[in-house]
DNA sequence: GGTGAACTATCACCTAGGAGACAGTGAATC
DNA sequence: GATTCACTGTCTCCTAGGTGATAGTTCACC
């Protein structure tokens, strides 16, 4: 909805920046290295969570699945993100499905060893309760949208978003530089692959975006704007 | 899905009971009453927030709208559950609008002073965290619900979890002592009213439930777990 | 005990979007 | 430069579930 709703996300995966020195640079030296090949699993829904993790090279997959196997794409976790508190920090079974892409890299802080830090570390605190307030306006929004906003406005809204993270402005316009493949793409909406074809397609003809094997390109980003802003 | 996640709605009414003594003795001593008619709007989605609020007596609505009007319920507030802590750790906008149900008594604990409360006893934080973490979870158990899962086992499970919460068993089974037009069911669930009618009927023929002016009563729990277990 | 408001029950119809099938196209590999 | 595979483009058909209209019930209140 709002364009403030639009970042959400977008620093989801941008918070460890925002961290103090001291929490990462525990991270950073205590941490153990972790090694995943290509399509490596970290972890199931239901596991029980070993620690936290730094991504450092590569990328991993966030996700959950249906019964009938439909898969959810949450998010990807890129170099210098962080993820897995919330099982750590209430002791509760992982919620997602966590997979690598391309051979990655992870710093892995034990449990144990989180939790330690935090108690010896109170002041460190206050950021994760911001962490954690963030991602549950960042879930209570997708959910709205899913709820409310039609497939075409969620797309755009999610373009949008990608281009903001991914974005590299070009002659043609802004790049997501991200392989994206339209699959890809359905599975972060939540849409079916001829839909959002579809809904790409016609966007193309109007000018507003340009489409290439794996890549799409955003050269009107107003109009998407306004299509989820009118949905 | 699983039962474990039944639950999980539940739990978020019922948090205020495993909170420490001290918070509780602060929020009940400290917080300035405030009253509500029937129907008056405490606050709506991008309000800032003034504090805290802990339900004396009455009942807070809690929900969102989409474009169009329509009305997504996100969950009521009861006595002695308190809500509104995550725009006040965050300093955010509200997420929600906030609706009176009856005439409601409520007591504001001002933002200042909670947040003055938190520092003076970081004692409390883990209780907080646990709490943030619980409801990342609950929005998005919610969230894939209403992705993978069809209506007809969304308003299964949440009749389930209304019993487990209004329940009050008498002869014919578990009555849901609370006011539930089908409309109001409709809300929960995000299904339409005709729709919803005609799988309650189904049930009804069924002899699993058993609907009334305003109430329903549950006879055969194990077939409505059934039903949201194999959607 | 009669009237109106709130609620339940069901029609018939409509629409967004999912599913299958299959053809075309770029790109990687040998 | 031919083969294979990943990806895009488009059909056609199908289904879940929304909408509108309308009638019957229950209740609350005068």
């Amino acid at each position: 909805m709002s364009s403030q709703d639009v970042n959400s996300r977008i620093i989801e995966n941008e918070w460890f920046g925002e961290i103090p020195a001291e929490l990462s640079a525990i991270l950073e030296k205590e941490a153990m290295p972790r090694s995943l090949v290509d399509g490596e699993l970290l972890h199931v829904k239901g596991d029980e969570a070993e620690g936290v993790y730094l991504v450092v090279s590569g990328r991993v997959r966030f996700s959950t699945f249906g019964l009938d196997g439909q898969e959810m794409l949450q998010t990807y976790y890129e170099p210098g993100n962080w993820f897995g508190e919330v099982s750590v920090l209430d002791d509760k079974a992982r919620m997602h499905d966590a997979v690598a892409v391309g051979n990655t890299k992870l710093q892995l802080l034990p449990k144990t060893r989180f939790l330690i830090m935090l108690e010896e570390h109170p002041e460190l605190y206050p950021y994760i309760v911001k962490m954690l307030c963030r991602k549950i306006r960042i879930v209570l929004d997708v959910y709205h949208d899913t709820v409310f906003v039609p497939l075409h406005a969620r797309l755009a809204k999610r373009l949008l978003e990608l281009a903001k993270i991914y974005g590299k402005n070009n002659s043609d316009g802004c790049l997501i530089d991200f392989p994206l493949p339209q699959d890809e793409l359905c599975l972060m909406v939540h849409g079916s692959r001829q839909r959002v074809n579809k809904i790409l397609n016609g966007w193309k003809n109007k000018g507003w975006i340009q489409i290439d094997y794996g890549k799409i390109t955003i050269i009107d980003m107003s109009s998407l704007e306004e299509v989820f802003e009118e949905y």
